[in-house]
DNA sequence: TTGAAAGCGCTAACAC
DNA sequence: GTGTTAGCGCTTTCAA
């Protein structure tokens, strides 16, 4: 490996020298550059940016906590956040989290260790506790965690809003609600809307919550069809848990989007690929994951962001269940 | 921040002394251990792992570089990486290469620079060229990159041979092969191993290239079912493009599997969320996930790597497509 | 305009 | 057993 003094040394300059000319910082004669450069280029050097984080305490990378990159949601995240981080020079230190708190706190102190400039955090649902103490630069995503944390989040509540009233335009007058997890601040607000909307329409309703998990998604569904087989609608708090829904509803022989609609949340590539292809409410995945890394990365050059609050806009797309 | 000097100071020793506590290595008197812990845990101290860094040369940081997370084959194989690197102490940088080989040096360069102590690799298809040439404790999955580097995969031939045999005892007499992209491994492989079974068995077939999109199956199939509208079966070299091959098949309105009979490759959990149940070659992708973070550390911590090639065994899956 | 040298936090000879 | 000290590779005063 070769290092700055190898460098200095061909070029017949002292390393201050060579770390000038490097970092574009104090003098240089063009003589002094010239020579510089050569030797770089000749001895095809690469500064080490170990020695440059232990001096600067920056590391060049950011953390991106998330709960788990197996549920569909959030690949289209992580992508969008590395492709930003990649342009800007930052390297993304990926962690899964699975909501517990424990691991969220190995990982942070193993990052903070390695001087990791800032965290994104889809952070898990109970901890809204300390975040504000980690004392370093953070941005939440889908998930509020505090009125100190610059937060990129989706509509939740209007998009459930949404949802539930194209389901009663379709003409549903018994619709179920398939919440997602308790605790979890998305999925509260998205059962909030729901209940909003069936309160002002007067609509009979029913509330089950389920994870985000498929299987589950099917119990729970086949469940509520014993007991309400009259439901026209569901309203499912996640593509994936729409998903499950339908599975149940071939099984008990009723037809999609003939005896019951079904409308999920979220907007991921699987809504395509079912048949018939399902109705959602659209979050903007890929742009919300851009705008958390850059609000980060400004954190970390400039200090303080500008505004806490992202709140982007949801839409519903209309496909056969409904 | 707290660093070894406040350590030693406030236990009165030497920063040598808590080092070697710290690192349990040279000798030590419990009356000076004993200090130094209380003093660790007086000043909540956590050593700096830049500066081991620096010290070492190494990182305890891995590179997991993949085309694309987004794809829904990558999700499970990352968190299997991930989850065998943070058991053993290792965090895991995530990096999407897109296939681009300018990326993945981009990558390493970086990587490089960062001490990382070994990289995971499925790897861009063209660039079998100079891995070797990287000089770093390197892993291959899913793609096998050359004879001198360990690789993880999967039988992919074998599991082709499967589908197709099970499409033919199932009745169907003139199949299609919806191949994967030109250059990748796996799709090369697969479509030989279709190409074997359908001459040996003498069945009609024809053979057509998409790449992994759902987008792009569906359109390929829309024109193959054109050209051949006598096609009873499809073997589609992963489970999206199954999936796509689904939707064109359900717009020229055939049924599955009673006019065609479809099958998939992959395993992921999108065959249990369609409607019909799709037929697939399973491919054991966590433990594959498993086996090559365990490889690589191992490799990383006890230097090379025993065997070679770890080729996993693929399982028929038999749904409702066929 | 340049170089010597101190220091970022930690480890490991080496001397005591 | 323990402490002193010289690095790891880089940046930045500060004096020349």
């Amino acid at each position: 490996m070769t290092t700055i003094k190898d460098v200095a040394k061909y070029a017949e300059v002292s390393v201050a020298t060579v770390s000038r000319v490097l970092n574009d910082r104090g003098y240089a004669s063009a003589e002094a550059r010239r020579r510089v450069l050569d030797a770089i280029e000749e001895l095809n050097y690469q500064p080490n940016s170990v020695a440059r984080s232990l001096y600067h305490k920056t590391s060049g990378m950011i953390g991106l906590f998330m709960p788990d990159i197996t549920n569909p949601f959030f690949p289209e995240l992580a992508r969008a956040v590395e492709d930003v981080a990649l342009e800007a020079g930052y390297t993304v230190v990926f962690c899964n989290t699975d909501e517990e708190e424990a691991k969220e706190k190995r990982y942070f102190d193993a990052l903070k260790q390695k001087y990791v400039d800032g965290i994104i955090l889809t952070a898990s649902s109970q901890s809204a506790s300390d975040y504000a103490q980690w004392d370093m630069p953070i941005v939440a995503l889908d998930r509020v965690i505090g009125k100190h944390i610059p937060t990129v989040a989706s509509d939740n509540k209007n998009g459930a809003r949404q949802a539930t009233i194209h389901l009663a335009e379709r003409g549903c007058s018994f619709i179920a609600h398939l919440k997602g997890p308790a605790g979890v601040r998305p999925a509260d607000d998205r059962a909030a809307g729901f209940e909003e909307v069936v309160k002002e329409k007067g609509l009979r309703s029913v509330v089950v919550q389920t994870n985000f998990s498929i299987k589950e998604a099917e119990q729970e569904t086949l469940k509520l069809l014993a007991d309400h087989p009259d439901i026209d609608g569901i309203f499912a708090a996640s593509d994936v848990t729409a998903a499950g829904a339908m599975q149940a509803l071939a099984q008990t022989g009723r037809s999609v989007p003939g005896d019951v609609k079904v409308i999920g949340f979220d907007g991921i590539p699987l809504c395509n690929m079912l048949v018939p292809s399902l109705t959602t409410v659209q979050q903007s995945i890929y742009q919300m994951g851009e705008k958390a890394a850059q609000l980060l990365i400004q954190q970390i050059e400039h200090g303080e962001s500008e505004s806490r609050e992202h709140i982007f806009p949801v839409s519903l797309i209309i496909r056969e269940t409904t």
